[in-house]
DNA sequence: TAATTATTTAGATGTACATCGAATTAATTA
DNA sequence: TAATTAATTCGATGTACATCTAAATAATTA
């Protein structure tokens, strides 16, 4: 259902990725048209602009009358807002990912630098890196629960002997917290950066 | 300006009539993510999500903050408001047309029909075409002025002898009213038919 | 009924573009 | 400083599609 909803917006999007077609629905915004009627005024050949129309039915955006022995095409303005409150509603834009394992990363992050029994290889030191591996260990740790530092500590030697360095990364990737000597997973899924502008790394 | 928009709403379209760029949108919508992270969940080549990312970041869609020393990709959901806005209203929806010569129709059916003196060779039999003429004859009588019938026999002759069947159609198409044996131009340019469902004619 | 005309379908052609591997650039780690 | 790694750019390849002509279909006019 999710998925089918998927496919339909990229049949919107791709039926209105065309410069004629764009076209085509600003003319059916003021007035219905036949085939000859919009070919002449696009100076394009009628089967073009039938191939267009075509692709504009398919979403619902154009439907045609048979008129006289013409086919008048007109514009289904409700379709475009249907398609607009979509896009406007940031709750069902997750939904676009469908499929796609977003896990990905991570296990195969985790599948690089743990052993067959799950303990660590070595602690990454590229910070995605780091961070997949972090989630990784934080699993083992129950939410809401209080974990005294040196329990903390034996878990985390089920992972790699340099605990403190697991304990201390923990804290700054925001996904524990420690409050007067007693550590406790963060309750958000740790917080993102401040956003700041466009600064994108690229060459002249 | 207007033409301006125009572009910018057909590179929008096609910055997200991809099913991949239509994931990343999906998966930015989550949280942010470095190219990397990307190609990862989505099975492919970090140059080939690099290229999409481009594309998503030229309608600023995308922005990317340099994180570490990773590109880290962010979601601007009011650009996607900004865009739905445009296609809700439907007042710039005529806009779309942009160039386009909406009267190219009438003018190749008038070529074809008149004369050099501007009157007409014959009165056409097709519908569209009659339509065109009469449109082009209705351009002789005055918005809100009234003609006896006498009048509009008159000027109707200019174009050609047959003025009982100009007359009629005039009435019958909509570009004029008859009231009291008195003739004027309709107010409204042609009132449309109801629109019926989706009869298109189409072969089996 | 025959001729005309509007539309659609089918097939052909050229262009745009999604994807990849290789090379380049830039930033981090050792 | 040297080696590693993330990202982008470049060039190549194959596919998708906008457009056209020709043919088929359907409806109107003569």
């Amino acid at each position: 259902m999710i998925d089918k909803t998927n496919a339909q917006l990229l049949v919107f999007f791709s039926a209105l990725s065309d410069a004629t077609r764009l076209k085509i629905v600003g003319l059916l915004a003021q007035d219905d048209f036949s085939v000859e009627e919009l070919a002449e005024m696009l100076a394009l050949r009628p089967p073009t602009v039938s191939h267009h129309l075509s692709k504009l039915g398919k979403i619902g955006l154009v439907s045609a009358r048979a008129e006289s022995y013409y086919n008048v095409y007109h514009l289904n303005t409700d379709v475009l807002s249907k398609w607009a409150g979509m896009i406007l509603n940031e709750d069902k834009l997750p939904g676009l990912a469908g499929d796609v394992d977003i896990d990905a990363y991570d296990k195969k992050v985790i599948a690089d630098y743990t052993r067959e029994d799950g303990s660590l290889k070595t602690i990454p030191s590229r910070r995605k890196k780091l961070e997949a591996v972090l989630r990784y260990v934080a699993r083992e740790f129950v939410p809401g629960a209080d974990y005294p530092e040196a329990e903390v500590n034996r878990i985390l030697h089920g992972f790699h002997e340099d605990t403190a360095t697991l304990r201390r990364e923990l804290v700054a990737a925001g996904l524990m917290v420690r409050e007067k000597s007693v550590y406790r997973l963060a309750a958000e899924p740790a917080p993102k950066h401040v956003r700041s502008g466009l600064t994108r790394r690229t060459r002249p």
